[in-house]
DNA sequence: ATCATTATTGACACTATCGTCAAGATTGAC
DNA sequence: GTCAATCTTGACGATAGTGTCAATAATGAT
């Protein structure tokens, strides 16, 4: 190496992360990021090539810190009470910030008409690796559900993560989503 | 009445409500309502303003097929029988086309941070309608369910169906939504 | 210390979209 | 049939974003 990198990766990164969750991959733009990171837009061409590349790297950060945080969430002896934690982590998630940022995963999803290969599959793969996670907590509860119903569980469990996403959007508070979460939980997990 | 109209307003408008609910308010552009249309772009100046408010004019036509198909839908002695309708109704509805459109309303929620506050307070109202139709639905049944709590679940069911079109732009099919709501339907509203 | 290599910088060309406007065309009203 | 009002048309300027490139600066390796 010889003529070496005048910023901090991790650091660009992260900071592209915020710019993205703010706006969007689609609406975000190289300027965006350049004003927001104190990186030129030609360096970030030259270390990285295009936009997608900077919002892949940066979306897997954060998938990677949102399913941890999620794994954790869910980890309890009590399925129910999991997903209570489970559900709090990702309204706060959500509605963090002012104005609130909302769900990254989501907001990509519905980009993702517009959008590469390699987003859409980023995206599937997440709420597939979501699905596994809440399967198995549910799944190893004290269990007289089968694996089937389980597995088919787990996905309206995520399909109903992505409508609370929607319902911020629409303008739902913090606490009307708690309240959302609460009587999705009551209905589907402790009757089911 | 001197220089008269030369094309077909409600024509224009449901041919325009094609394009939006393709390639959503945000991507589609008034080069893409003039050439779908026929209509040159001065004239769709002329005529309407500007884009927000030719695609106020086709939402508001969208959802009022939505809500009626969604009412008649819901419509049956049977809630859960009612529901089930309802539920392949938007499906279908989000399926439809190739490649599928999506759910207009969601996407155009998601799009909601970059709109106006007419877009996104008809986005609210579609939804708040959308929750009375489905109340009345469920509370009409036969109802060991109080007030508050068919008002609730409505509410939730709302939700569901946001996650349902999210899903979808995720890459589900038909087949998988349908099973999705299939769940989704025996766990909450039966053993409800 | 020199050099070869890489990063940075700012300018450039290109494309897309927007909104406006003046000139021309059309037509209902009288 | 004339006229005044309205619509249509095509061109214009402005803005924003993309991706590229040549010139310059910086630095690890020798």
């Amino acid at each position: 190496m010889v003529g070496v990198r005048q910023f901090d990766e991790d650091e660009m990164i992260a900071t592209a992360l915020d710019v993205f969750w703010r706006k969007g991959l689609h609406d975000a733009t190289m300027q965006d990021l350049a004003a927001a990171t104190g990186v030129q837009r030609g360096s970030l061409y030259n270390a990285y090539g295009d936009k997608e590349a900077i919002f892949l790297r940066a979306f897997d950060q954060y998938t990677g810190q949102f399913l941890e945080a999620a794994g954790n969430a869910l980890s309890n002896a009590d399925a129910a009470a999991g997903l209570r934690r489970f559900f709090d982590m990702i309204i706060v998630n959500m509605t963090d910030g002012s104005p609130p940022r909302g769900c990254l995963t989501t907001r990509t999803a519905l980009d993702a008409a517009i959008s590469s290969t390699d987003v859409r599959q980023r995206v599937q793969d997440v709420l597939t690796r979501l699905e596994q996670l809440i399967g198995k907590a549910i799944g190893t509860g004290p269990g007289k559900r089968s694996a089937a119903d389980a597995s088919r569980l787990a996905r309206v469990i995520v399909t109903y993560t992505r409508g609370l996403a929607v319902m911020e959007r629409a303008g739902y508070s913090r606490k009307q989503l708690r309240e959302l979460a609460g009587t999705f939980i009551d209905a589907v997990v402790d009757n089911a």
